[in-house]
DNA sequence: TCTCCTTCTTGAACACGTTCAAAAGAGTCT
DNA sequence: AGACTCTTTTGAACGTGTTCAAGAAGGAGA
């Protein structure tokens, strides 16, 4: 009984804090409102998230969620590589869009390895394989089929691009993050040709390279 | 009189702050001790640098100025790019190593455009510039000289090159930052070939779409 | 019902970045 | 010297994220 009580506080604190976020942006809502609007004191908001960034990667997750959701219908069977990864980059964009203010926080959420230092509770590289399956999804079901030789790597590269445009999109200030879906429109295409001409020798050494900087690099 | 003792306390003022940041870090650097240790007052400080974020930027700047000085003297003529670029690149981690507990910072003052709305003021692009051109000068005394088709265009995307770099490094938590060096040795190599390679037309397409793209988002 | 333990909740307190009204200092003109 | 203006300096104050000792609430066993 005080599992779901403590529970249900919890989720009040995000959808609070989600709300005010989005009302008012990242700066002016401070923890002290969360907390009242949710009707606990300021010290409980802190029982259940350690820090103001703990709530940023609650709402990080749940638009991560929003994220798959709004994108898995659009990956249908048979389209081609570009327009699947268009479907996934420009989705993400309109999830994210109510929170452009503090995109900058997201950046941190998404790439940095959480402090956790367990193997296994590590939580952003749950968030990240999450995202990455979701490129899975995308290569999968393209047709036609992207050269064997790169498949298996190709998710990672793509989550790779998205982290980019995600980036890029952060520091975009053009009205309505205009600057950014032209971007993704033209950026995926593009994308799309240069993996099928991983089929020739000469891209193919290129690519080849690339995947092994990243897995060299990788430790 | 009283402008060369302003300047004095200016300038004792970044001193002390780039101190203690290399020795405490940013977080636990704070304006109060920056203020004490350079013997003014808490908002005196503030009289300088509207904020603490001000002189990261100042320190920022410092240190490109430090950076441009180290690298200057590696780019002999007749090297390839690929030694030009790699040693660019590793003088950048060397200038920023003592900071590195920070860098994220540093990424946020690199990108983001000012606060400074005037179209010259652009305090940020200033800098930008006068990184490109350090990339500009690599280009323009290596050997063999890069095809003429990029070379316009090869410093602009060098500095993007850096960039990346750069995020990647913020994000490196190995000791020494030896992967993101490990990085550099290899992606340098790999990028100068890729330059050289531009001139087969299959490559050539690619890399023009890809200039035509940044160019195109560009506004 | 009473006791004990765990979970949850509180509000005051702390340290920080930042602001501001007020004062001190420096220079200039009469 | 004095009056006036502009620059520089001060320290208290505000609002913020975060911590913490203390207590309330809930449940389990006697």
């Amino acid at each position: 009984m005080q599992q779901k009580k403590s529970e249900a506080t919890r989720e009040r604190l995000v959808a609070t804090a989600l709300r005010l976020f989005r009302e008012q942006g990242y700066d002016r809502t401070t923890m002290r409102a969360i907390a009242a609007e949710a009707g606990v004191s300021t010290g409980n908001a802190y029982y259940y998230f350690s820090s103001k960034n703990d709530l940023v990667q609650a709402l990080y997750h749940s638009l991560q969620d929003e994220h798959r959701a709004r994108s898995l219908p659009l990956l249908r069977d048979g389209q081609n590589l570009g327009e699947h990864l268009r479907a996934i980059l420009q989705s993400g964009i309109d999830v994210m869009g109510p929170y452009h203010d503090f995109g900058f926080n997201f950046i941190g959420v998404a790439i940095q390895p959480s402090s956790n230092l367990g193997p296994f509770s590590d939580d952003s590289s749950v968030a990240r394989a999450k995202s990455i399956a979701l490129f899975n999804q995308a290569v999968n079901t393209a047709r036609p089929q992207p050269p064997l030789a790169i498949r298996a790597d190709l998710p990672e590269l793509l989550w790779l691009v998205y982290m980019g445009v995600t980036l890029f999109w952060v520091y975009d200030r053009s009205p309505g993050q205009r600057r950014t879906r032209r971007l993704i429109d033209n950026a995926a295409p593009l994308i799309a040709k240069l993996v099928i001409l991983s089929r020739l020798p000469v891209v193919r050494k290129i690519v080849d390279d690339v995947v092994q900087l990243i897995k060299n690099t990788k430790q």
